[in-house]
DNA sequence: TAAAAAACTTGCAAATAATTTCATATTCTT
DNA sequence: AAGAATATGAAATTATTTGCAAGTTTTTTA
């Protein structure tokens, strides 16, 4: 059997029972429970699972499921971890932006009961809390950005404008000495709104955003305090970094 | 059985019964009232359950017309056919906006490819066009209000009032021959403020909704434009609407 | 109001599960 | 068909979870 055709399976298994144990998941598709636990982290990337300890469990999605693209099981673990590291700079009871991005979200998930509250303009983000409780959620205006379930537009701009926030967590599509740039014109305008409403300004860049320029400049390193990367980004850049007065946090 | 499937149940149990003593639950799951003290902690976190001295208690007491998952097969085909029937009410291009509640959600299922633009601070309508490139979807900002998925407070009426659409798909807590009433404050605000920004106003409600008077009003027949409902609704109510000058669609 | 009972917390050891590592098998590429 | 790359299963290590017992706090009741 293919190791996709089994993955299929066992979302589907899933789909039906909700919750399922490794060693029932494991004699249904039959191969060992090594292999069933790495196919579970695959899914889980995909966002359709989640695991738990001793088996997984459906996402249930509070309407269709969010596609989250699959676009980035590239570098998972290095963002899971980024995102962890980033969320450990935290403090309880603060107020947090979280823009849009992959890496940002992977810092949401590690944000619940934490923070006292998040403005997002991110759906992934928004969905991600959208039963907890514990933490006040607030979502900006915005015309959906399809692909990447982002909220941007005037609407978007203006609210993050009036709002603030002790913490912003952001990432972006390249690192150089000369600052921070970002793919798309929509998104820069959203971005340059965050950096004016918070207090501190932390980055999440895995190491293939250093030395890279993306096509719009967002800012110099004087408007962040902290980047947050993983062990691969290049020693000399993150030197420099540091030598201009950048904190740099590797994961 | 699992951690997370224990807590589920634990969860679902006290959905239904508000509250529950330690042995009851720990009876219920399987496992030492220990362990279901630790689920407990965890819960109360997330916000969902508040522990007390021997047990514990739902946090929001139920009430079915509140809340929003996918699962809620409750009047699942009615719904989906009310939903069904209000979409072919839209007419190509026009802009649509969508309050939150259920058979509105089934309603914007039907609207891709048909609508110009669809209004919503509903969540799941939200991520049921996140990947959608043939509609343009704007979202209010606002506060998530948990078990429902909508974004709710001041930021929500305020970016309502400025749009405009063609027609409102709304959906509420009962309806009378005073007119239609709905049991949260604050989502009264934002349908006050829908009721002001659409030219037409369409109503979504199954028949369990009529002749049921909920905690606060919102608005007259008058305000109405036209009732979306199924086969079992009230035949004596259904004339009385029509005779108010109302539309009444059997879906 | 004080004693008794019930319920909560904490610390600990056994059980259970996750991660890491490595050898082997399979698939893909050239 | 040979070599490289990847996938798999099993064992060792590490981490988490669970149930229990001792000590504390809260609630009940006499």
């Amino acid at each position: 059997m293919q190791a996709e055709e089994r993955q299929f399976l066992i979302e589907q298994h899933l789909q039906k029972v909700e919750f399922a144990s490794l060693e029932e998941l494991s004699e249904k598709v039959d191969v060992s429970i090594s292999t069933v636990r790495r196919d579970l982290t695959l899914l889980e990337a995909k966002g359709t699972i989640r695991r738990t300890h001793g088996g997984a469990r459906l996402v249930t999605p509070k309407s269709d499921e969010f596609t989250f693209t699959a676009r980035d099981t590239h570098q998972l673990n290095e963002k899971e971890a980024i995102g962890k590291a980033a969320a450990a700079l935290i403090q309880p009871n603060q107020g947090v932006i979280i823009d849009s991005g992959t890496t940002a979200y992977h810092a949401a998930k590690h944000l619940g009961g934490k923070a006292s509250h998040i403005i997002t303009n991110s759906l992934p983000v928004a969905n991600h809390f959208g039963s907890d409780n514990s933490v006040e959620v607030l979502v900006t205006g915005g015309v959906i950005y399809p692909r990447l379930g982002v909220l941007v537009g005037p609407l978007a701009v203006e609210s993050l404008s009036k709002m603030h926030a002790d913490v912003a967590i952001m990432s972006g599509g390249g690192i150089t000495l000369d600052g921070i740039t970002n793919s798309h014109a929509l998104l820069i305008d959203i971005q340059r709104a965050v950096l004016q409403s918070a207090q501190r300004i932390i980055f999440c860049l895995d190491h293939t955003k250093f030395n890279r320029r993306s096509v719009s400049p967002l800012c110099g390193l004087d408007a962040i305090d902290t980047i947050v990367t993983d062990a691969q980004a290049p020693t000399d850049l993150v030197a420099e970094l540091k030598q201009a007065g950048t904190q740099v946090v590797i994961a």
